[in-house]
DNA sequence: TGCAACCGGTTGCACGTTGCAATCGGAAGT
DNA sequence: ACTTCCGATTGCAACGTGCAACCGGTTGCA
């Protein structure tokens, strides 16, 4: 659980830069790895055909298919089968991922402040951004909680309060976007 | 100064998804806009050669040359003349690229722990994200007087000390990486 | 005045990745 | 038996990346 993902601590894989900004973005700095966490993260979506369906940037199936697998080599998700289906497989956050919660934070602040967002998806950001240090840790916990334990996500949690306050500011916008489930950040 | 980049706060692109968390990383989530960052914001690199030339990722020019028109016309970088050259230009941080600071602090320390990173570097990274939002503050306003200002970087200030780190932990490392200049965290 | 070094790029081409639509074989429900 | 659902896979076109050569203009120096 505190090991480093990969190949363990090695000298450096060769002809790369070793900078921690450069090997995170090699890893996750392409259109989708940090959407499909997101989804799993903030989203609930834990099989194959919910994050294909409910993805509003709309996914494509071998995308998704080959992010996944790469997301389990590198740590990030690990696979479980689910009792009520012998071939639904049931992808979990690992502790590396969950560690990502206040990076998730950051881009939503960012996003919020400088980009053209929509309004509603920009108050969870805000929500979370503005909760801080002391409300990521309650949510890694909660995280911990349903990913590695295999608990559910309690009621009174920072997931609930944080679709609350989505659903909330998009019943009282004008133009519904409801066609959506509230999937993203 | 305290406007979204783009073209202003405007309906959410159509067809795209408004969620912060996806919007930044269609701008920011690919290989190399990031890098580049990096590189303007801690190598201190704001010319096109020397950024071609002390990237350690070793960035082709094409390449760079359409990523810094991208960021420019994105907001996060600005184009001025250079006095001491008349075709030479140099590349400023904006204030939406300054408050990506925090976003390098987690993804340098994120990368630290999980990844296989070359110690010196690490170092820097550790340095930066254990010094928190009171020094990330700090070198903010140090990059806000280097970049909106025009002003040296002070020889007290984040950027020095985290250099000075770095150079005294690859001083001491075995097998020394001296060819590169310390440009990257 | 000539010339080499330097300036920010551009061009052409090979290759791997992405995006899209259709489809797969196995498992479950009815 | 038939339909639906499951996690993918395939073929194909379009795009992004990586590499090397090259561009016109500017500067410093002999």
């Amino acid at each position: 659980m505190s090991q480093p993902v990969g190949v363990g601590r090695l000298p450096v894989p060769e002809g790369k830069s070793g900078c921690p900004i450069n090997l995170t973005v090699e890893l996750l700095g392409d259109r989708w790895s940090l959407v499909v966490l997101r989804d799993v993260m903030f989203g609930g979506h834990r099989h194959f055909r919910e994050l294909l369906t409910n993805s509003i940037e709309g996914i494509a199936s071998n995308i998704l298919a080959s992010r996944l697998s790469k997301l389990v080599d590198a740590g990030l998700l690990s696979r479980h089968g689910d009792p009520s289906h012998r071939q639904k497989i049931d992808y979990r956050l690992t502790e590396a991922a969950i560690e990502l919660v206040p990076l998730m934070a950051h881009l939503g602040a960012w996003g919020s402040r400088w980009l053209p967002t929509s309004p509603e998806l920009s108050i969870r950001a805000q929500l979370l951004a503005d909760g801080g240090p002391e409300m990521w840790e309650r949510f890694m916990d909660e995280l911990r909680a349903t990913h590695l334990e295999g608990r559910p996500h309690p009621a009174d949690g920072v997931l609930a309060e944080l679709t609350l306050a989505y659903e909330r500011a998009a019943s009282t916008s004008k133009r519904s976007t409801a066609r959506y489930r509230p999937t993203p950040m």
